[in-house]
RNA sequence: GCGCCCGUAGCUCAGACGGAUAGAGCAUCGGCCUUCUAAGCCGAGGGUCGCAGGUUCGAUUCCUGCCGGGCGCGCCA
């Protein structure tokens, strides 16, 4: 409907263009939007304030030459010219009311749209690195991240979403040593653990399968492992010298080939069980991109190779720079360090460069907020091999608080570890978890409250939202228990019969859903969704409790149960791009 | 010190492109179940939009400077 105010506007405009007014308005100039008041009518354009400068006339002048040349449409009853030179529109009564007929004919589908152009873009979100079940933090990277790649797939980009492995790098040494350490000490042999080996339960249960599965192949007495090795830290020593020394001595002990046998099953099982939990949670990837596989295939040397062409790089302490400040970045960065390690920002900036070579026009990044650094380096980098740093786009997820009734609570009372994901949807199910997390905007500090999130009362917006489409499947039950059907037909042919306040206040809520959809993908900014279904929830009950469908009059109930059908459509839509569930009973 | 984000009702937060009387939930107070699910509805109170300037016909929104809070500024990943 908006959209065909904005097209009436145009065309006026364009009729006054040479007269009135000397030039073609700029794109984005006519622009109308909601009244917040309806004594403003139903929709309102500032377009005569903005055009009346450049006119040389009264803005209320202007507007009225405006509204004197807008086509006449079977929608609008009337225009005026309000206030200091706004145009209002008042609709006309049963034009509200078709968009019950679309939501009917378009089922699934209304909302959608083709504003992505079917532009191909990569989300890349959650990437948390292979170390360790995933906590509440990544909990939030996930959901906001799925319901960003919706909401683009419905306003017709091609999305794919993908999931990168850091499991290249010193973290994953550390990990295969405390596997490898607990698995010592399944076998029997008896020592400290070291203070910066990976602590959690899940690391002696991959031990335990490691043992099971290669017996004691692997095993080494103690004494030969930590003879002669520098002081740990609760030693007086330094933690990562210590580790770093265990982890040279493990590959000496069982070569490099046990080593990596190591390492390889716990970032299987690690990757198994993030994966299972995600896809638990309602979260998919297309990909999981190995960083690994970039060092294996030569994708990290031809990115380096490719910035030494465009003679952006220069050796300085021993260490290969790129020079980040010739586009824009704070300081030069090291890709390639004195001991010839390639950095992480290399395999970064050459998996990006992947991203451009497979077709991608968007590259979107979910990170956490603690990473906005990293932004600028990656641009840069995509600069200065020839390819748009624009075209990476960055969404900065602030950190999560957990509450449980007021206080803080980050640590499982189980555990004393930080409470996993699967611990938190274990406890309020997923489709609170899913809500919670998308309920503010990406960079808010997020308060996720558990009791809140647990409660099963008017305190939690996600059964609103639910018992909403619930008491309309519950309507359906009920009337077919008195023995009566719903006629779609009729329904939709009385539409003209919707005629109380509850029933305008419920068409224009179903009537800004594809706005809502839109303006949602644009920004990036899913919490927006939440907001307008706890709007249509709210006009839904509002109307529930004001009127009775099931009456008497076939005409006025069957279409008052076309248009409660169409609030059942567009919540399921919009849950479904959230990835909550929308139950028929509650 | 530099950079990014935040500051709106007692609390938690919406307010895209500058527009008309700044909104919602929770909390507080008062009403509504012999009628399709009360996990619901209706009503009331509650605000110098952090502060100070600037641009504008018009600023919560844009710009500048302060104040307060979070995060980041490695040859870590």
């Amino acid at each position: 409907m908006k959209q065909e105010i904005e097209q009436l506007l145009s065309a006026a405009v364009t009729r006054l263009t040479g007269t009135l007014l000397p030039t073609p308005p700029a794109a984005g100039t006519i622009v109308v939007e909601r009244t917040r008041d309806s004594a403003n009518g139903d929709f309102a354009s500032n377009v005569a304030m903005r055009l009346a400068k450049g006119a040389g006339l009264p803005p209320r002048t202007l507007a009225q030459a405006i509204v004197d040349a807008l086509p006449a449409s079977p929608q609008v009853l009337r225009c005026e010219v309000a206030g200091a030179g706004f145009i209002n529109f008042y609709l006309a009564g049963d034009a509200q009311a078709q968009v019950v007929r679309q939501v009917h004919e378009l089922g699934d589908a209304f909302g959608r749209n083709a504003s992505g152009a079917e532009r191909k873009v990569i989300v890349e979100f959650v990437s948390s690195n292979p170390t360790g079940p995933l906590h509440v933090g990544h909990g939030r990277h996930g959901a906001f991240g799925a319901s960003v790649a919706n909401l683009l797939a419905a306003n017709g980009w091609l999305v794919h979403r993908e999931y990168y492995i850091n499991d290249a790098g010193r973290q994953m040494d550390i990990l295969a040593a405390s596997i490898w350490l607990r698995y010592l000490e399944a076998c029997g042999e008896r020592f400290t653990f070291p203070a910066n080996g990976y602590k959690g339960d899940y690391i002696r249960d991959i031990a335990a399968n490691l043992l099971q599965r290669d017996g004691d192949t692997l095993q080494r007495p103690e004494g030969e492992l930590f003879g002669n090795l520098p002081p740990d830290e609760p030693e007086g020593g330094d933690k990562d010298e210590y580790i770093d020394a265990l982890i040279v001595r493990a590959r000496s002990l069982i070569g490099e080939a046990g080593f990596r046998t190591v390492l390889d099953l716990g970032l299987a099982a690690i990757l198994a069980d993030i994966e299972q939990d995600l896809g638990e949670f309602g979260v998919t990837f297309d990909r999981w991109y190995s960083e690994r596989s970039l060092a294996d295939n030569g994708a990290i040397d031809r990115a380096l190779h490719k910035l030494a062409q465009h003679d952006h790089v220069y050796e300085k302490d021993g260490a290969l720079w790129f020079r980040a400040t010739a586009f824009g970045d704070d300081k030069d960065r090291v890709v390639v360090r004195d001991n010839g390690v390639k950095t992480y920002f290399a395999s970064d900036i050459a998996y990006h460069l992947d991203k451009r070579e497979r077709g991608f026009d968007l590259l979107l990044d979910i990170l956490g907020s603690d990473h906005h650094g990293y932004v600028a380096r990656v641009r840069a980098g995509l600069d200065a091999m020839g390819e748009p740093g624009s075209s990476l786009e960055a969404l900065l997820v602030q950190f999560v608080t957990l509450y449980r009734g007021g206080e803080k609570a980050q640590m499982s009372t189980r555990s004393g570890e930080f409470i996993t994901l699967r611990e938190l949807r274990n406890e309020v199910g997923n489709d609170a978890c899913r809500f919670f997390y998308v309920m503010r905007g990406n960079d808010q500090h997020l308060d996720f409250d558990l009791e809140l999130a647990k409660s099963r009362s008017n305190d939690n917006p996600v059964y609103y939202i639910q018992y909403a489409h619930a008491r309309v499947a519950s309507v359906l039950r009920q009337l077919e228990s008195r023995g009566l059907a719903f006629d779609g037909a009729q329904g939709l042919d009385n539409l003209a019969l919707l005629t109380t306040s509850h029933e305008a206040a419920v068409l224009t809520a179903l009537d800004r859903y594809p706005e809502i959809i839109r303006l949602a993908a644009d920004n990036r900014a899913p919490h927006a969704l939440v907001h307008y279904l706890r709007e249509l929830a709210n006009s839904f009950h509002t109307y529930y409790n004001a009127e009775q469908f099931i009456v008497d009059d076939a005409a006025l109930r069957n279409a008052r149960l076309a248009l409660v059908l169409a609030v059942r459509q567009v919540i399921r839509n919009g849950l479904t791009l959230l990835g909550v569930s929308a139950p028929d009973t509650m």
